[in-house]
DNA sequence: ACTAATAACATTTTT
DNA sequence: TGTTATTAGT
């Protein structure tokens, strides 16, 4: 251990160590906060602190993951398994389904999306006949979002007449009503939101003062990562954990604070200090940039500086100066994309150790990413979409999760409405209606109505209450099943029996050829998922187990191996985190960056003010600020202004020579006088001659993968790039061990495992025969014939 | 029950 | 402009 504590600076090695009290490190961009995360929780398990009484909160998946892969090499997977390590919604659902009862819930309620949760508010609106254009559901939900993440709780809102006020002023008076009667819903259903997940959690620990205790002495030490971006709601859990023992490390950059508009709250990181100044804490600053060249960090530093709201610190870097930030100015958002497509094609092809992999195009907002890529399509750049649509909110797997939610928690109202009529077996819109009517009226499920229609008082013809109990029946037959059988296996047979494969299996369609292979893909990712587990843990992998995680999974946690050699085109809130040799920030324009909607207080300036440093700071050697005089927003053009960013930032340390050849982007460095007084020098890499940069023909569509599966899904020629997430990790293995012939005895080889030979073949002439393998490397494993990657060696 | 037409909309979105 | 969701019509 004490030969890790070399590999690190002062201030870093001061936050690994000290452990005695609360501590706040302030982790500036690039300072290498995720290795101070993860060697002080290396440290703590070295010091003696078992595994399992750390608790480590992360706000994605993917961060968790990541952290918790580098602590097992640093000390043992066994060890790291046991962390108490994930997303706040992950480790407080584990919680929440723990405690169910103490809430007056079930321990298998479903997870509701905010696809689910802008439904169920949608449902209640046009029910109550009220005008959507005044209860605009998404303002409806949101504010039901914002005060859940404030620990408002119906009741508590009707007792503050502030409230009432400004639904009065918003003309939504019955607000309150809608949010008791949403809660209300959900309930019935047994279902929680996300955040729910966080409030009930609070619940759980007010009403409940022993079960604070328990979880207060399993968690003998607790870490936050991002704490910049926990709202009250995550801000009091932690809290209340913590008050016991006080042993807890909170890692942010207030700098970085981006999410306000989730209800973040960047006071949190801010008052840390003031919060614990009885408790012995400690402030540690990591102030060295390891990731960025000192020009494009003083231009940052230089930026943030105009916030008034912050914690001070010096970030510096001592990496070799680097080329300055480059101002480039455009006359059309077209221009803009065609100029950043010259560049980047000048700069590879001056400089061979770059890829397409080593540039990003960030952008304020999703929109501005099409010009983009039209262009790169035209000029045969390959890029990838970042962060659209997840591979679970595919209509296709939606309706199969329908039917697992289903099994799992039947009185799921959303998953009812999606699958009960599909594939379509007769039950209209109208049966649909009466039942969930009766529903709402006797305050039960649509599950229960249909259990007893008649007790219910459903009024229906004989037909239909057919259609109905054979649709009961069908479920009834899973949930029969689902203790007996592993999450692949129910999924399989619920597929088949549904008719939901049959029904995929009639569009012979691109599209429809595609939506089957994404339900394949589900199946091959459910049978790794079962494997793995059985290999690690011994226990089966069970549907309850799966769905309590798919629900908290998203787009970042889809596959990202087919990402290679592409331009990354991302927003900049989904940058945060990331890092790429050359950046473009491009729109950097007023109204658009900072956006209009937050141009009118300063609070809203300060934070896209945040972003944009966010943006800035992801390069690592080079960063243009990109703006177009005029550009197609909604349809019609509108001319822009260059942001105030840009004046924001030092002058000196900017490049504003580049019209009108932008390619003296690169020569000027090396001439102008204000350079040479910094001491910047510009590496080899970024002197290009210039090249024509605009193919004159419009070649064949490129090959696009990744978030815009267009190329080729499983070998089908899709015409138009997609915005589609690419399949989740698990998922990239297809049935390529489908028709593999083997026999015991047999040699195989399998892409993860190596080299091994076949033990046994089971379940011969069943639907999906397994195949027990001896590795050499890891000994037996139980693969499902079908989806196993084995090839046989003869 | 499906399709075609049209109306409405368009910051950001770790869960 | 481009997408999405609802609606009308067959």
């Amino acid at each position: 251990m004490d030969n890790f504590l070399d590999d690190l600076n002062d201030s870093q090695r001061e936050a690994v160590c000290f452990n005695d009290g609360p501590s706040l490190v302030v982790a500036g961009a690039g300072s290498g906060k995720t290795r101070v995360l993860t060697y002080k929780i290396a440290k703590l398990i070295e010091d003696g602190l078992r595994p399992s009484s750390i608790l480590a909160l992360t706000f994605t998946n993917k961060a968790a993951r990541e952290m918790k892969e580098r602590i097992g090499k640093l000390v043992g997977e066994e060890n790291a398994k046991k962390l108490w390590m994930g997303t706040f919604h992950s480790i407080f659902g584990r919680i929440l389904r723990k405690e169910a009862d103490a809430l007056g819930f079930n321990s298998d309620f479903t997870i509701y999306d905010s696809h689910d949760s802008h439904n169920v508010v949608k449902a209640i609106i046009k029910e109550r006949k009220l005008d959507d254009k005044v209860y605009s559901p998404k303002k409806v939900a949101s504010r039901i979002s914002e005060m859940k993440n404030e620990l408002v709780s119906p009741e508590a809102y009707a007792a503050k007449s502030a409230y009432h006020d400004y639904d009065v002023q918003q003309r939504m008076p019955l607000f309150n009503e809608i949010y008791r009667q949403y809660c209300q819903r959900c309930k019935d259903a047994n279902s929680m939101d996300f955040d729910d997940l966080l409030m009930f959690t609070n619940v759980l620990f007010r009403d409940n003062p022993q079960i604070l205790a328990k979880y207060q002495n399993i968690f003998k030490f607790i870490l936050v990562d991002e704490y910049q971006d926990t709202n009250f709601s995550q801000f009091l859990i932690v809290k209340k954990l913590a008050q016991k023992n006080k042993r807890i490390c909170v890692v942010g950059d207030d700098a970085q604070s981006i999410y306000s508009f989730r209800g973040a709250r960047i006071e949190n990181i801010l008052n840390f200090e003031d919060t614990y100044k009885d408790d012995g804490v400690r402030v540690i600053r990591l102030e060295e940039n390891y990731r960025s060249t000192p020009n494009i960090v003083a231009a940052a530093n230089s930026l943030i500086q105009k916030n008034t709201k912050q914690i001070k610190k010096n970030v510096f870097s001592s990496k070799e100066q680097g080329a300055p930030v480059a101002v480039l100015s455009s006359y059309s958002d077209f221009e803009e994309s065609t100029k950043i497509a010259g560049i980047i094609k000048n700069i590879l092809a001056k400089d061979k150790s770059l890829t397409y992999a080593d540039f990003a195009i960030l952008y304020r907002t999703n929109a501005q990413s099409l010009t983009f890529e039209k262009t790169f399509r035209t000029n045969n750049i390959p890029y990838r979409l970042w962060g659209s649509t997840s591979f679970y909110e595919r209509g296709e797997i939606k309706n199969v999760l329908g039917y697992l939610r289903l099994i799992i928690n039947p009185n799921d109202e959303e998953a009812f409405k999606r699958v009960v009529n599909y594939p379509t077996r007769g039950i209209g819109d109208t049966t649909i209606g009466k039942i969930l009517d009766v529903a709402h009226e006797k305050r039960v499920s649509a599950w229960s109505v249909i259990c007893d229609p008649v007790a219910m008082g459903l009024s229906v013809n004989a037909g239909t209450v057919v259609k109905l109990s054979g649709f009961r029946e069908l479920i009834e037959r899973f949930i029969a099943k689902k203790e007996e059988l592993d999450a692949y296996e129910l999924a399989e047979i619920v597929i088949h029996q549904s008719g939901v494969w049959a029904d995929l299996q009639k569009d012979k369609s691109p599209e429809g050829m595609s939506h089957k292979q994404n339900v394949e893909e589900l199946l091959n990712s459910l049978s790794a998922s079962a494997v793995s587990h059985l290999e690690s843990d011994g226990e089966p992998y069970m549907l309850g187990d799966f769905m309590a995680e798919v629900a908290l999974m998203t787009s970042m946690d889809d596959d990202d191996s087919a990402s290679n050699e592409k331009v990354t085109l991302m927003t900049v809130h989904a940058a945060k985190g990331l890092e790429f040799k050359n950046v473009f920030v491009v729109g950097v324009e007023e109204n658009l960056f900072p956006s209009q909607m937050s141009s009118g207080t300063e609070d809203g300036v300060e934070e896209e003010r945040r972003l944009f440093y966010v943006a800035i700071t992801r390069a690592e050697k080079f960063c243009v600020l990109s703006y177009a005089k005029s550009r197609m927003r909604n349809g019609a053009p509108s001319i822009s202004n260059p942001s105030r960013f840009i004046k924001d930032i030092d002058s000196s340390l900017l490049n504003f020579d580049l019209a009108p050849d932008y390619l003296s982007l690169y020569s000027r460095v090396n001439s102008k006088a204000q350079l040479d007084k910094n001491n910047h020098t510009l590496t080899s890499s970024y002197k290009v001659n210039p090249v024509r940069t605009q193919p004159r023909f419009n070649v064949r569509p490129l090959e696009v993968e990744g978030k815009t599966s267009g190329g080729l899904i499983g070998g089908i020629p899709q015409n138009k790039p997609r915005r589609l997430a690419p399949m989740p990790s698990a998922l990239s293995s297809g049935p390529s061990g489908e028709g593999v012939d083997v026999k015991v005895g047999d040699k195989v080889v399998h892409p993860q495992f190596g080299h091994g030979q076949v033990v046994k073949i089971e379940g011969l002439g069943t639907p999906m025969p397994k195949v027990v393998v001896a590795f050499d490397a890891i000994g037996e494993k139980t693969l499902i014939l079908k989806y196993a990657k084995i090839k046989v060696i003869r």
